[in-house]
DNA sequence: CTGGGCATGTGACTTAGGTTACCCGCGTTA
DNA sequence: TAACGCGGGTAACCTAAGTCACATGCCCAG
């Protein structure tokens, strides 16, 4: 008697591994012309009877091709490799949701690949040439970077073999083509937001000045001013910690150092944990949000945008958006296509919530 | 002259593919050898001196292994997939962290497919049915699937074809192994924590009271209190939707039940977003918390709880634990070892910040 | 001087499937 | 009537590796 180690199980009758032999045996046919009749090619002829007869016995014998066999032989695997912290880092896990989306759509694989890096210049590069090393090896036929936040970044040189596409980052040395979210758009609707809402005298909080996001989003507020004729005081510009309480501090500064008739009457917090420490600090006061003061973030982080109490107003950071014109744009590379530009620019909407 | 898509790029001049056929010619040895000498066959006898001559060819030709052509021919993948919606809720990511960093110790590669649906019960089940497809065909050794909430889930049948491991959820048929959270003994601390702070009067601002997270987390509740000679006030018990204005509602209906001295001194929030609504109950009534009333919530949000005023002290949910145990479980399943128990629970522990 | 053993390797076969060149029989056409 | 085309299909070779049985060559013992 034969040994079965699942007696009863069907799938265990059925052999570890159905191959097109075993297909094309039960058919009768050679396993050429399972091959063609799978492949769908379309200058192959066999008859409409030979070509159901293979597609019964596929069912019948629950045949499923080996991805890696016809990655070898036809020297296409169909994947993507993506390199990104972002596995440590929550924040943006929405740049993998729409690169993995767009990739389904193409028939494609995301390859995900930890690096554990917060950043790729410098010394410690060793695990990102891992990661990226590992994905090579796959055979990727192209390449995504993803960071947690807009930055310049060094890509290991082994990228270059393959098509590669940087998203929320930019090759720090400007040779490849990225994927970065219009800081600056976003920092005008935000202040063109407070200025329809009536504010003229609006407050910044600001992260560290050199980071691209600070810059542009800086310059998009100062943008919208000057199209209402009007400046941004540097006086209500005051930089802090990327926390809440960074927020609450420099919300304390901008509302303390005025009597309450020169005070700013909107706050604009550069990232949303910023403005989470500003609406304790305006709390405090007894002042309301948006009566007395008006507070509009940036990022759209979820749990605190959309949790705090009022629902936070705020610039949304394209992250889906991005991860989706990644995939997008590496298709067309690897397609041999031109691609639009060497730094595309993705739109951050405003979300109304209820804070203006 | 020949065509040169980069000319002057070295990457360029180096075939697109070098294989152990190269390093072979390039070695002066037979490719059998390079094989033997890349995998380190320890039966294999090369002398040290052909080995070095190897290895020296394999580094000036750039050699880099064809994991897929390795795989088909050794029949072995050393790859993992996991289905997960996490991909759409950030919430849960730790769990694919924690995974792939086991999975990198154990030198797999991760392969993350995207399951579009909350619940894998009910006729829309193709998505995880296609997403389980396409990593069986990509000859995966195992499958881990991983929920954004601790429930029971139905799970594709052909998963039965390689060892499968359940994280966060369960298996609705009970025939699979799991890794979950030990929501008793979270609930256990949390309460724990505020008897040893003095209180004895909580009030509990309960999920949807038949999820598991919810049962479990009440009985830890009532455990540690038996031992104290407690009883949990039923009174005290308000379910409410799982966010922070349901966290606002139920805060409000049992802080304004009683007069202050009969208040509760305490409340235990099942999860964070509620705690979140619950302090602005608190503040909005002019008490101060822990002073007043101490806030214990569940979960760990880091981007609430790290950035609530003050800091919330909460039970954080074991998600990169539990994704590193399950890949641990599902090596061990595919080594053929047995393992421990068919559902492993995974501690909570106590997160100590300042709201209590 | 012959055979056994050991150290070093190697040819040939496998893995699962893609691809090309060609075969066979039949009807058309120059 | 020979050549050609065409529908229908197949043998044989290719992809980049792993693996096993066997082939050298050399030393030493019998």
């Amino acid at each position: 008697m034969a040994k079965s180690t699942t007696p009863g199980n069907p799938a265990a009758v059925r052999q570890r591994g159905v191959t097109m032999k075993d297909v094309a045996k039960h058919a009768g046919v050679s396993r050429t012309a399972v091959s063609f009749v799978l492949s769908n090619r379309e200058n192959a002829s066999i008859s409409e009877e030979t070509r159901t007869r293979i597609n019964h016995a596929v069912q019948e014998l629950g045949y499923r091709p080996n991805a890696g066999a016809r990655a070898l032989a036809s020297r296409r695997s169909d994947w993507y490799g993506i390199v990104t912290e972002i596995v440590t880092a929550p924040f943006a896990v929405d740049i993998i949701k729409g690169a993995q989306d767009q990739a389904w759509l193409d028939r494609r694989f995301l390859l995900i690949a930890p690096s554990d890096q917060a950043d790729a210049v410098g010394p410690n590069q060793g695990l990102e040439d891992a990661a990226t090393e590992k994905l090579l090896e796959q055979r990727v036929e192209g390449l995504l970077y993803a960071a947690t936040f807009h930055r310049g970044v060094h890509v290991p040189e082994s990228a270059n073999e393959v098509p590669t596409v940087l998203i929320n980052c930019f090759d720090a040395d400007g040779k490849l083509p990225s994927i970065v979210p219009d800081e600056r758009g976003g920092g005008r609707v935000a202040v063109e937001r407070l200025l329809q809402a009536g504010h003229e005298r609006i407050g910044v909080i600001n992260l560290d000045p050199v980071i691209p996001a600070a810059v542009g989003r800086l310059e998009g507020a100062r943008e919208a001013l000057a199209v209402a004729g009007l400046e941004l005081d540097p006086e209500l510009v005051v930089s802090g910690y990327a926390t809440a309480d960074g927020g609450y501090d420099a919300a304390c500064l901008i509302l303390d150092r005025y009597p309450p008739k020169d005070r700013p009457t909107a706050l604009f917090c550069l990232n949303d944990r910023m403005a989470m420490g500003a609406y304790d600090a305006i709390k405090e006061r007894g002042l309301t949000i948006p009566g007395d003061i008006a507070v509009i973030g940036f990022d759209n982080q979820e749990l605190i945008a959309a949790y705090l109490r009022p629902k936070l107003t705020t610039v949304a950071l394209p992250f889906e958006k991005m991860g989706a014109l990644g995939v997008q744009t590496l298709s067309a590379l690897t397609a041999g296509q031109p691609i639009i530009a060497d730094q595309q620019l993705v739109d951050c909407p405003l979300l109304e919530r209820s804070s203006v």
